[in-house]
RNA sequence: GGGCCUGUAGCUCAGGUGGUUAGAGCGCACGCCUGAUAAGCGUGAGGUCAGAGGUUCAACUCCUCUCAGGCCCA
């Protein structure tokens, strides 16, 4: 068999059949060395945690990662894809902590959220942050080879043999590296930073852990009434008094300011009776706050705006805390995040205790108290409260704010709060020591070099990660944890501004002034034993307890994955930055930012990235959620993740695939519904393999293949030209959507190609001529189809690896993968044949839908056909046989419109008309539709007409008008835009007799089917019947006898051994007792020679 | 509270620069074909383009607001 037949099992066993082979071959080692030396095209792949299954969403990200890497190394690029693995961080570190957190249960033989309760840090240093460390880093590879398996099952080609990975010792050295490069650049700052904390854990939260412990709680809801002091810093003699909200009354003992909306109206009011005092608040509170009878109780003094209340002095609510020497306090200070929807739109600040406060501090210059241990509780020392935790001293601070005349009322409310997933205790804003790079130092940078970037969609470039940038904050990288890249800072212990940033393991040894031990480890506890004393000669040099942001780790990979500086200098210049990279936009502040914040702050430190016009990477490719088939995000708790084995072994990966690239733009959230899957790509999937196996295969098996024989293709009919035409500019459109990272426009063209022009016009039109084994038209639709199929292989690649690779092969012999991905001499655009051949398919359509009318099915011939259309009459007449054949009719005429049978008719050319005539358009565009076909005769021939709208006459050009031809006549007549025919449904005797004899040959067919004969077995046919029928098939006898491939036709009598409906048509292979618009017709075979 | 995205037929999606009757696929209905057959093809019915204003001779398209959904951040 020249072309194998793909085996007639479901695409999973296909699919896994052929990674048998590529695997056998080495295919991916294959492909990656015939481009080893070919222009590189840079991908960097972001390392995802292996300490998680794989779900459907990264099968999605990798989809489209693979595809435009395909793409590039079938145009010839060199592409690495280097796999890389993201190991630190606090997802592992839970994962392990919850083990731990299960095996103290059981061994207490509790409930382990018993044992969560008790806080996290304390299980940890119980078994010891070397043990705890140990298990991180077993723990991070639990699922490696689930990832790796499923990236090989959908065909994510990436080099899983020489992975980064960031423990390892190389890429630490490489972080560290960088931060000592950021540090001599005066980029790696001490600071504080707000962050959830959990006082029980001793732990700060991630947002993600926050977000999965809010819960409603009641909590105190508290006015105070501050009091307003003149610029001697007294209280004048009529006390003025700001109203000021709270629902954390602890953080009052820490108050430094008082913040306003500067563009809000505030109220002063005075009690009508005995009025020792005014107070102040937002205007558009005094209701809320007051209650809605408040006008009976009160008089509004005055208004402002909070900008005039900017910079007053106030007095604080409690003075228990000493104010350090340094910094602003109590003032009022202007700050847009203040509303005025609750509280009294005056907003109390603690720069010690919330994200907004620190800001506001940092940006005013307030001072900074924090008078509440790790422990949560108030330090020794503080009045009334030391001691307590927090929460606990709210109930004895409103006491005292009682008792000072300064609580103005109190309230519980119920609200949202965020609680320790692990322990439930209520999370404080809390700020703690850290550690930042400096990129607000570089925002010019980061902007002006994330403008360089080709974002796909633009507005994640320019929307939310541009907005984003440009109110950017210092990043802090710092961690309080233990499983991450150890900060290489060393601090003095006798003097906090003595510090040494390490950049090496060779700097290392030389500080400590020896080498290294073989068994080495830079990460906790570990790297801790290694101190040294300080040059001043007081003190010993100490690491700092932190490790850091695992983002820091991701983002360094485009230097840290190499070793770099230390070795792989070529290659990093080679290979940096990066042409494409791509990730789920959850990645904004992810690893998009990470890239580019390391890659701006280190600048000319990397390769090729000195000047600010350079980012990481040039392209990036943005894609949204996979939701489930309701449009529900998929959650584990919901219960609708989607196990991608499951998918893979239903519906095969190039469907899914290519149901994931298709369906809509990559960036915008698909539903997966895998009736969808099997409705759209699996059905694509299942006519382009049949296309394959059923039409070219099945006939070329017969003896064709590719050969000089084979007509050129200038003299090939014109349905050849057409597709092949066709898939020339097909080819050019998909190969531009890659190369412009529009993967679904590239992917639906191929597909309408294949389903629209191939299967549903060009196999369709052609199937008689691949028949006819060996005749110069039978080679010209072979060879033709042949290209056609080899070139949409390659188109489909991307998308489709597996089964575009198997027909590939047996198209041609070698695989898919290592071919270009478009032909250097393709042939060339035939625009008119294409106009003519829509022309041609509109008409069809017509004549379908006025056979219907006619009720005249296709099997009956039809004497003729009158074709209008509005182009190029001459292109498309040359095409008139095709639709002869199509819709069965003896002749097709093309009707010009000088002809007799055509009617006009004019429809307003609003776009011309408009500019023309503005408001009095739609005047002209009804008069212009009454005109007959005698006035608008003159528009045919590019005269101008008049016309008279409104009471004026109206000069009309060509131009301003489409002229509709109608044919006009006896005929079942269709027509649309332009688009006309006019069928003759006339039967003749002679045409009833041929309709007859059609119905006979289908009958027969069907039965040599059902008698399972194969195509080419010739057969002893019988026939018997009414007259007519036996008239019909005596005149077409030898028609018949042909294309049912029968050796005798026995007709009538001649039929000797009488039909039997039971028994003795036993002697012929197959019989068929039916009738034909109600005359009866007998049909039995067997095949011939048996 | 802020930023960004989305809302067009039962479903999934197209609809430069405003302009004739808003398109396609799937599904559905009806039919065709029967040498791609657990396939192939045609025709048809489905839409107040989320809602309300505005600009314009003309708005799915531009502007404003509202509503709903999503993501990220506070």
């Amino acid at each position: 068999m020249l072309y194998p037949l793909l085996p007639d099992t479901n695409a999973d066993a296909l699919e896994r059949g052929i990674l048998a082979q590529w695997d056998a071959e080495k295919l991916f080692e294959q492909s990656q060395a015939a481009r080893a030396n070919a222009k590189p095209f840079v991908f960097f792949e972001g390392p995802p945690t292996a300490n998680g299954r794989p779900g459907i969403h990264h099968v999605f990200a990798r989809t489209i990662k693979d595809l435009f890497c395909r793409h590039r190394a079938m145009q010839g690029f060199y592409v690495p894809r280097k796999a890389g693995w993201d190991t630190h961080g606090l997802p592992v570190e839970i994962e392990v902590e919850k083990e731990l957190q299960r095996e103290e249960a059981a061994r207490q033989g509790v409930d382990p959220s018993e044992i969560a309760k008790l806080g996290g840090k304390q299980l940890i240093e119980q078994v010891g942050v070397a043990e705890f460390n140990r298990r991180c880093r077993e723990s991070v590879w639990k699922y490696r080879g689930e990832w790796e398996k499923l990236s090989h099952r959908t065909a994510y080609w990436l080099d899983y043999d020489n992975p980064y990975v960031t423990y390892s010792h190389d890429f630490v050295e490489s972080v560290w590296w960088a931060l000592r490069t950021m540090h001599e650049k005066s980029l790696l700052v001490r600071g504080h930073k707000i962050l959830p904390y959990c006082a029980r854990c001793g732990t700060a939260l991630s947002s993600h852990e926050v977000a999965q412990g809010y819960d409603d709680v009641e909590d105190p809801s508290v006015y105070v009434a501050l009091d307003l002091l003149d610029a001697d810093g007294n209280a004048p003699a009529m006390r003025r008094r700001i109203l000021v909200w709270t629902t954390t009354p602890w953080t009052l003992v820490s108050n430094t300011a008082l913040a306003v909306h500067p563009d809000l109206t505030y109220a002063e009011l005075r009690k009508k009776s005995g009025a020792e005092f005014t107070i102040i608040l937002a205007e558009a509170r005094v209701a809320g706050v007051l209650g809605g009878d408040w006008a009976d109780r009160w008089d509004v003094i005055g208004t402002m705006k909070g900008s005039d209340l900017a910079g007053r002095r106030y007095r604080r609510p409690l003075d228990w805390v000493d104010y350090p020497a340094e910094g602003r306090h109590e003032i009022i200070v202007p700050e847009e995040f203040v509303s005025a929807e609750d509280g009294s739109g005056v907003v109390h600040m603690a720069p010690a205790f919330g994200a907004d406060d620190y800001a506001a501090g940092q940006r005013h210059g307030l001072a900074f108290v924090q008078p509440v241990n790790a422990r949560g509780e108030f330090v020794e020392g503080t009045p009334e409260v030391a001691g307590l935790f927090v929460k606990k001293a709210d109930a004895r601070i409103l006491e005292v704010l009682k008792e000072r005349d300064v609580l103005w009322k109190a309230s519980q409310f119920m609200h949202s709060y965020p609680h320790c997933w692990r322990c439930g205790t209520p999370l404080l804003y809390y700020a703690r020591g850290s550690w930042f790079v400096r990129t607000t130092a570089l925002r010019d940078a980061l902007l002006s070099r994330n403008s360089q970037v080709n974002w796909n969609p633009s507005e994640v470039g320019t929307g939310r990660f541009g907005e984003w940038l440009s109110n950017n904050v210092d990043w802090a990288i710092s961690r309080d944890r233990y499983w991450g890249t150890p900060l290489p800072v060393w601090v003095n212990d006798e003097d906090p501004t003595d510090i040494d940033v390490i950049g090496s393991y060779a700097d290392l040894a030389e500080r400590i002034g020896r080498p290294l031990p073989d068994d080495f480890d830079p990460h906790k506890p570990h790297i801790d034993q290694y101190t040294w004393p300080a040059k001043s000669g007081t003190g010993t040099m100490r690491r700092v307890p932190e490790v850091i942001d695992t983002w820091f780790d991701s983002g360094s990979m485009p230097f840290a994955q190499w070793h770099y500086p230390f070795e792989n200098k070529d290659i990093v210049a080679a290979q940096f930055p990066a042409d494409f990279i791509c990730e789920g936009v959850d990645q904004t502040r992810g690893w998009f930012y990470s890239l580019l914040a390391i890659a701006t702050t280190l600048g000319d430190a990397l390769p090729n990235n000195a000047h600010d016009q350079a980012a990481p990477y040039r392209n990036v490719v943005v894609n949204d959620l996979v939701l489930d088939a309701q449009g529900q995000k998929m959650s584990k708790s919901k219960g609708n993740v989607v196990n991608p084995w499951d998918v893979m072994e239903r519906h095969g990966a190039d469907a899914v695939r290519l149901f994931l690239v298709a369906s809509s733009q990559v960036w915008v959230p698909r539903r997966f519904d895998e009736n969808a899957i099997r409705e759209t790509a699996g059905r694509f999937l299942l006519t382009f393999r049949n296309v394959y196996n059923g039409i070219f295969a099945q006939y070329a098996n017969f003896g064709w293949q590719p050969s000089a024989n084979d007509p050129a293709v200038a003299d090939r009919p014109a349905l050849d030209r057409w597709i092949l035409s066709r898939l020339t500019r097909v080819e050019a459109e998909v190969n531009r959507h890659l190369d412009n990272y529009d993967a679904t426009l590239a992917a639906r063209r191929v597909v309408q190609f294949m389903d629209d022009d191939v299967s549903k016009w060009y196999v369709r039109q052609s199937r008689a001529r691949f028949y006819d084994i060996d005749s110069a038209d039978n080679r010209a639709a072979f060879a033709t189809l042949h290209e056609v199929l080899t070139v949409t292989c390659r188109l489909l690649a991307p998308f489709a690896p597996f089964i575009t690779d198997a027909v590939h092969r047996a198209l041609t012999g070698t695989s898919v993968h290592l071919a270009p991905y478009t032909r250097e001499q393709p042939t060339p655009v035939d625009e008119t044949l294409e106009t003519a051949m829509d022309d041609v398919r509109t008409l069809a359509g017509l004549a379908h839908a006025a056979r219907d009318v006619a009720d005249v099915k296709v099997r009956q011939p039809l004497p003729s056909l009158q074709c209008v259309v509005p182009g190029n009459v001459t292109a498309v007449s040359e095409l008139g046989a095709l639709l002869a054949s199509e819709l069965n009719v003896k002749q097709v005429e093309f009707v010009t419109s000088t002809d007799a049978l055509v009617s006009l008719e004019a429809k307003a050319n609003f776009r011309t008309l408009g500019k023309k005539f503005g408001k009095e358009t739609p005047l002209v565009a009804e008069a212009v539709a009454a005109l007959g076909s005698e006035q608008l005769r003159p528009l045919t021939a590019g005269e101008n007409i008049t016309v008279v709208a409104g009471g004026v006459e109206r000069l009309i050009a060509p131009d301003d008008v489409a002229i509709i031809r109608r044919a006009s006549g006896a005929a079942v007549v269709q027509e649309n835009g332009g688009y006309g025919v006019a069928l003759d449904p006339t039967i003749t005797p002679e045409l009833r007799e041929e309709g007859l004899a059609r119905e006979v040959i289908s009958r027969v067919q069907r039965l040599r089917k059902e008698a399972q004969l194969a195509v080419s077995d010739r057969i002893v046919l019988a026939v018997s019947g009414d007259e007519e029928v036996l008239g019909a098939v005596a005149a077409h006898r030898s028609r018949i006898a042909d294309e049912v491939l029968a050796a005798r036709l026995l007709l009538g009598d001649e039929v000797g051994s009488p039909f039997s409906d039971n028994g003795d048509g036993a002697a012929w292979t197959a019989t068929h007792t039916g009738d034909v618009d109600g005359r009866s017709i007998r049909l039995a075979l067997t095949k011939d020679g048996v």
